[in-house]
RNA sequence: GCUCGAUUAACUCAGCGGUAGAGUGCCUCCAUGACAUGGAGGUGGUCACUGGUUCGAAUCCAGUAUUGAGCACCA
């Protein structure tokens, strides 16, 4: 006989490779099997071509290829779109590292040459993020694979951008914007406030006539030399008084005037503020409202300037201890206390941001009105669904959207400048020949690239042609697209865009096609480690999926991620769960075995005659799990999918289905195509393996057949349920074990057993007969009307059984009698007290009294055994 | 500070108005010809707390505690 063990490693590889060739992953791939009027699509969230696969990626993926390979079998045409994400900020630091490591710069090489160099960067590494993206058994429609810089969706973002500049959508304007000295302007969700100990420094800033000073409190003594002003709370007694009066700046000449601004909050710091409009957010507000001026202290390295006097030169951060120990010399330090803050870092470098003056481009935030009313009116739906709340209360704090970026990597903006009138115009052209305004031949571009979301925002109908301008139409994508696949039908994804992206896509949706992109939206949690910490590198708690489909296979770290899905709630990933899936793995390839040893080459149960007993039970068995399988995958309920049809294969099919069948192996043809119909209904979640055994148990090949993944899903036939007497057989299987163990022969043959059934017919007892005798492991089975002395007994919900014994531990029997009367008891009293309530009867919905009337009578009747039971023994 | 989650068996988690569920663990027993990555039987819970709504609450509502996340904040 073959391996005890399924060995994955074997089947996996081969079968990508032809599920690809074949095209089985492209719209028309299902053909054959297609319905008129039933289309899915799904896009890909582009991973970055920086990446390597992480955990994170296989729990998504996950999720997507189980309901795209559900819909295909389902009979959609099916669409999941796939592609990945220029990166502009990552991509851009991992090309100039690399340069660093070569001893030269960008600024060196220039910005073509680094181009080149970014180009060749992604070509490589977006092949090695595709490639692990195969590992895990993905089916996205490979041969429309886009990439957000490809010329088509190059197009794309041009037709994008003069639409909105066009409407007045897309501004330009000096504002204050978050500065990072590395990376440039940022939008206001790049920035990550992180809790930082700082300091608190008490200055003191003398009064221009000599008369005195103030007291200032600051956390950034190093950009005074903005100051514009001092301000103080126009209620406040003590300082009413001084409201108009003049200071001089410490070292400098400067003098600026004290004013009074509600903004201030009198109980903090010493109650005076110092404003400095170019370098604070909220000093930003209170130098417009009060008409102040604006001084820049540093660049935009950070570097000080000519207003920072004798520290010109120093860096923005560093130049903080210097200036304060000079002020101190000079007596201008009252005191420093140390301080906790927030303090804003830049999501790509971690580097300190800054509130800073820069003319940027921008998105108003007026383009997401609509997207953010037809969201609440339902066109389109979260799960799950609390959030459309932080949805609603991002959205409702919109503020512009700053998406001009200092890279060179990325969506250069098309907007161009004359260089003779100065003229600014939006163009789709590369390069624009002359200025439509006074046809001058020489006009420079923007040198500035949008913010990477700002074509991310398009993917989920710039894939679908939308403003390709016929590039590599009928290739990438088809002319029918939009009308197929818009609004794309689900969108799955993880939480932690949902600000970044989701809601980009939708206000970008909305905006171009007057629809919002998805019907549905389902956002994923974290996948974290055994001990519920997130994962991170430097934690070096990392769990890389590459390796886990290495050790487990990919079907099983798919499988452990679905069952682990609970909508809404992290998962916490180990060793242990892995193992536990990869157990089941190994028990669908010996059940297989097991079926294979008595019958070569099993039908497909489609117009196959399911005939015997147990052949009938099990079917019934299987369209219950269909039911439930296919009810939980509608609603991305992909935990409750996945355990659903854990329960079925293991605990029904292989612990009664095929022990039953070896007391009758004429229904052992029937179980074998009745589970090949199971692995239809599990090829969603383990493509690999489900693939390997359908094809065994037909005695055909993937390589001269056709594949599992393109077969019709199991649907629930209109078959009756024929369940009632295996449960019977069930319970006196249950029953005559359980009475064993009373005497020491727990799961040994013994020669005699007998079963008590009420209104049994001779031809049920013929039928029941060899499975139980053969389960409960019994010589001789015999049914009996009449109670039998001498023996142990067990009562069971359906019967009764009895093994007759000369030498019986009675006290063991007895103490377990009375516990079963004692809960039943309970069960009674329960219940009774529910039916003899006047108000539980009349308000109770009518199957809810009758299933309690029902388990009452059980309830008492068993009792009634029970206890006589007992009595017998006494 | 505001918003949204979470709190159920020793552990990991389902369930989200009708007698508390699974897997693991634990305790017995089993090398029987699919599988010891296995099989059989069993053990185990005031569903965080306090109120309320209801004939009926783990489930709905209010509050408290603990805990996580997001957003906004005092220079």
């Amino acid at each position: 006989m073959s391996e005890n063990r399924y060995n994955p490693q074997e089947t996996e590889n081969k079968y990508y490779k032809i599920w690809e060739e074949r095209e089985y992953f492209e719209i028309d791939g299902n053909k054959a099997i297609q319905e008129e009027g039933k289309n899915f699509s799904i896009m890909m969230p582009p991973p970055n071509v920086t990446g390597r696969l992480h955990i994170g990626h296989a729990l998504t993926f996950t999720l997507q290829d189980v309901i795209t390979r559900y819909k295909r079998m389902d009979g959609y045409k099916t669409l999941w779109q796939p592609g990945t994400d220029h990166a502009g900020i990552a991509t851009q630091n991992v090309v100039e590292k690399q340069l660093l490591a070569e001893g030269t710069t960008k600024e060196e090489i220039g910005r073509e040459a680094f181009l080149k160099r970014a180009w060749e960067w992604k070509a490589e590494s977006a092949g090695i993020m595709t490639q692990q993206l195969r590992k895990m058994g993905v089916s996205p429609a490979w041969e429309r694979e886009r990439f957000t810089m490809d010329e088509g969706l190059q197009k794309s973002v041009k037709e994008a951008f003069v639409h909105l500049y066009n409407d007045g959508l897309i501004i330009r304007g000096n504002y204050m914007v978050n500065w990072c000295t590395h990376d440039g302007a940022l939008s206001d969700i790049e920035v990550e406030h992180e809790d930082h100990d700082g300091k608190f420094y008490y200055m003191t800033y003398p009064f221009a006539d000599g008369s005195g000073s103030v007291e200032v409190a600051t956390t950034r003594p190093e950009t005074y030399f903005g100051d514009t002003a001092v301000m103080v709370h126009p209620d406040d007694e003590r300082y009413k008084a001084l409201i108009g009066k003049k200071i001089r700046l410490p070292l400098l000449e400067r003098e600026v005037a004290i004013i009074a601004d509600a903004h201030v909050d009198m109980e903090f710091g010493t109650g005076v503020v110092k404003v400095t409009p170019a370098h604070d957010q909220n000093d930003y507000e209170v130098g417009k409202r009060h008409d102040l001026e604006f001084i820049t202290v540093f660049d935009e390295k950070g570097i000080l300037n000519d207003y920072a006097g004798e520290f010109k030169g120093l860096e923005r951060l560093e130049a903080r201890d210097v200036i304060v120990k000079r002020l101190d010399e000079e007596g201008f330090i009252v005191k420093i206390e140390d301080h906790k803050h927030q303090v804003g870092h830049c999501y790509r470098c971690k580097n300190i941001v800054e509130p800073y003056i820069s003319r940027q481009w921008f998105v108003r935030k007026e383009v997401a009105e609509k997207s953010i009313e037809k969201t609440n009116a339902g066109e389109a739906q979260f799960f799950p669904p609390h959030w459309i709340n932080s949805y609603n209360s991002w959205m409702g704090e919109l503020r512009d959207w700053c998406i001009s970026r200092q890279l060179w990597w990325g969506h250069q903006i098309p907007v161009f400048y004359c260089d003779e009138c100065e003229h600014e115009f939006v163009s789709q052209e590369d390069a624009p020949k002359a200025c439509p305004k006074c046809a001058c031949k020489n006009v420079t571009q923007d040198p500035d690239v949008l913010d990477t979301w700002f074509s991310s925002a398009l993917w989920p109908f710039s894939t679908l042609g939308w403003g390709n301008g016929d590039v590599e139409m009928d290739k990438l994508y088809q002319s029918n697209d939009m009308k197929d696949f818009y609004p794309n039908t689900l969108l799955i994804t993880g939480f932690d865009i949902l600000f970044f992206w989701v809601a980009r896509m939708m206000m970008m949706g909305e905006n171009f096609n007057g629809q919002l992109p998805f019907n549905h939206i389902y956002l994923h949690a974290l996948v974290r480690d055994e001990k519920g910490d997130k994962m991170s590198k430097s934690k070096g708690n990392v769990i890389d999926p590459l390796d886990m489909i290495n050790k487990y296979s990919a079907d099983v770290l798919r499988f452990t991620l679905a069952i682990s899905a609970a909508q809404g709630r992290d998962i916490r990933m180990s060793a242990e769960k892995l193992e536990l899936n990869r157990n089941f793995t190994n028990k669908l390839y010996n059940a297989s075995k097991y079926l294979q040893m008595n019958v070569d080459v099993f039908p497909d149960l489609a117009g196959f005659c399911v005939e015997t007993d147990l052949g009938r039970y099990m079917m019934s068995r299987l369209n219950f799990a269909t039911k439930e399988v296919r009810a939980n995958l509608d609603e991305y309920k992909f935990n409750d999918a996945a355990l659903v049809l854990y329960k079925f294969l293991w605990n029904e099919f292989c612990d009664w289905g095929i022990e039953l069948s070896k007391a009758d192996k004429g229904s052992i043809v029937e179980l074998g195509a009745i589970f090949k119909e199971a692995m239809k209904l599990l090829h969603p979640f383990m493509p690999f393996i489900t693939e390997h055994l359908y094809h065994e148990l037909s005695g055909t090949s993937l390589k001269n057949g056709e594949s599992i993944m393109i077969k019709k899903y199991p649907f629930k036939t209109k078959q009756r349920k024929e369940e009632e007497k295996f449960e019977i057989i069930m319970d006196a299987i249950v029953s005559i074990r359980r009475a064993k163990v009373l005497v020491d022969l727990a799961n040994q043959k013994i020669e005699k057993a007998f079963v008590k059934i009420d209104s049994i017919s001779k031809e049920d007892k013929a039928m029941m007969l060899p499975f139980i005798t053969r389960l409960a492991k019994v010589e001789v089975l015999e049914f009996t009307d009449a109670k039998i002395e001498n023996a142990v007994s067990d009562i069971a919900d359906k019967c009764e059984t009895f093994i007759p014994t000369d030498s019986v531990d009675l006290s063991s029997i007895i103490a377990k009698l009375e516990k079963q009367d004692e809960k039943l008891q309970k069960e009674i009293q329960k219940l009774s007290g529910m039916l003899n309530n006047e108000r539980f009867v009349a308000n109770a919905p009518e199957d809810v009294l009758a299933k309690n009337r029902e388990s009452l009578v059980e309830a008492q009747s068993k009792s009634v055994k029970v206890v006589q039971q007992l009595e017998s023994l006494k």
